[in-house]
DNA sequence: ACACTGGTATCTACACCGTAGGTCTACGAA
DNA sequence: TTCGTAGACCTACGGTGTAGATACCAGTGT
C-alpha cells in the first residue's frame, strides 16, 4: 500500500484510449467490419471493441442500430458523384452508373443496406446524404430542358436499373472457384437432372457473366428508349 | 398424493397441442408474422408461440433460422406462375411481371428477403422453389427460339427489371396518409430547403407515383430493347 | 476556495435472441 | 415383450440491443 491518497489524473488507461470517437470514424469503423464480415456480424458491442470504447458510447453519434446502419450506407452513397454541371446528360448519367457500379462491387456486403434500408424509412426522413444523389441528378436533368416530374421520372429509371443490375451482378459469385469445369465450380451438378435441364446446360453461359457489358447494354436499351414517346 | 402410481397417458396438454407441426405450417405462420410485423420481428421463438410448440420443435423443419428466412421467400415466390407454353412469349413475360408486381405487392415485407437472400447463396444451392421460375422461363423462352444464353440474358433483364422497379415502388410509402397536402404528406416541408429545392419542388409528382403504369412503361422499353441488334 | 451544474463516459441490468445438447414420450417392428 | 427411433420438450450458454443509474470532470458563480 504505498500513498493511498495519490490518486493520479490518468490511472488505469484512458478511458477514450485511442481517440475521441467521432461519428465519422464511428462509421468508417462499422462499415470495415461489413465490408470483411457481412452486415449481420456487425454488432454494437463488436464495433466498440474495435474502436476501443464502451458500447454505450456508440449511443451518443446514433440514435439505435438501424440509424448506425442508414450512416454505414448514407457514407457509401456519399462517395457517388453526381456532376449536375455536364452539359451532356446521357453521358453523365452513364458515368453516374459505372461510379454506382464501381462502388457497389467495392462494398458488396453493403448492397442489402443500400436496396433495402430506403423500404424501412419515408423519403423524407432519409439520412440527407442518401438525396444527395437525388437532388444532383435532378438538377442535372432539369439544367438539361427536362421538366421536374420527368427528370423523377428519368432518375427513377436510372436506380431501378441499377439496383436490379448490381443484385443480378452480385448473384454471381462462384460456389467452388477452384473447379475448372463450370458444372462443378458453380455446383450446379448438385441439381435434380431431370428437373433442372435448361438450367444445368447453360453452366458455361452462366460462368462466362460480364457485369460491366450487361451494365452498359442495359443503358443503352434505358437511354434509348427514354427518346421514344413521352409518358 | 392420491395414486402415486397412476400414470394416465395424456397429462397436463396434449404436447402438440393444435396440430401436428409441418414444414408448410411453419413456414406460413412465418409469412403470416412477416406480413404483419416485418421480418425482423420474426423470431424463432415467437414463431413456435404463435405454433404452440416448443421453438426447439422449429428446428426439425429448418437447419437454422436463415433456412427458414430462404423458405419464406421460397413460398411466395413459388406462387408466380409461369406458363412456359405460351407461344406469345412476349406476352407471357409480361403477365409474369405483372403477377410478380402483385406478389411483391400483397407481401412487401417479404420483398427484401425476395432480393436479398439470393446473395447469400450460391444458384445451385438455392432452394428448389426459387429455380423453378427461372427454369420455366428459360423453357418459355427456348421453345420461342431464342438460344440458351439469349434465354438467360433475357431472364435476367426481366428480373433486374422487375427488382429495380418493385424497389422503388415500395419505397413510396406515405408519411403522413391523412394529410392533403402533398408537401405535408409526404414530410418534405422538414427538408433544409435551401440544400433540396428540387426534390421540394416535386412534392405533387412523387404523391402520384402509379406503380402499374410505371411497370408498363419499363416493360415497354426493355421489350423493344430486345429487339434491336444482338448482344 | 468551494459548491454546483450539466454534459459525457461507463457500468449494470433486463429481456430477448439463436441454437447445442440432453431427456422424455409414443409408437412401429421384431 | 423388447427395442429402436423419431419427435417433442427442457435447460442452458453465450450473445444481442438498449434503458437507466452511476461516476467523472470541466466550467461557472459565489
Amino acid at each position: 500500500m504505498v500513498a493511498p491518497t495519490a490518486r493520479p489524473t490518468v490511472e488505469v488507461g484512458d478511458p477514450p484510449p485511442t481517440k475521441r470517437l467521432s461519428r465519422e470514424r464511428m462509421l468508417a469503423c462499422a462499415l470495415e467490419i461489413i465490408d470483411q464480415d457481412g452486415i449481420e456480424k456487425l454488432s454494437m458491442r463488436r464495433l466498440a471493441r474495435a474502436l476501443d470504447h464502451d458500447p454505450m458510447s456508440l449511443y451518443r453519434h446514433a440514435p439505435n442500430k438501424a440509424a448506425l446502419l442508414d450512416g454505414v450506407a448514407e457514407t457509401v452513397l456519399n462517395q457517388l458523384e453526381v456532376d449536375s454541371t455536364d452539359p451532356d446528360w446521357a453521358a453523365q448519367l452513364r458515368a453516374v452508373a459505372r461510379r454506382y457500379r464501381r462502388l457497389a462491387l467495392a462494398h458488396p456486403n453493403v448492397v442489402p443496406l443500400l436496396v433495402t434500408r430506403p423500404l424501412a424509412t419515408p423519403l423524407a426522413l432519409r439520412p440527407k446524404g442518401t438525396l444527395r444523389p437525388l437532388e444532383a441528378v435532378l438538377t442535372l436533368l432539369t439544367r438539361a430542358g427536362f421538366t421536374g416530374p420527368d427528370a423523377l421520372h428519368i432518375y427513377r429509371a436510372l436506380f431501378g436499373l441499377l439496383h436490379g443490375h448490381v443484385l443480378n451482378e452480385l448473384q454471381e459469385l462462384v460456389d467452388n472457384p477452384d473447379e475448372t469445369d463450370d458444372l462443378l465450380r458453380l455446383g450446379l451438378h448438385r441439381l435434380p437432372i431431370g428437373e433442372f435441364p435448361l438450367l444445368r446446360s447453360l453452366a458455361t453461359a452462366l460462368a462466362s457473366y460480364d457485369g460491366a457489358a450487361e451494365l452498359e447494354r442495359g443503358l443503352d436499351i434505358l437511354l434509348a428508349g427514354l427518346a421514344t414517346p413521352h409518358p
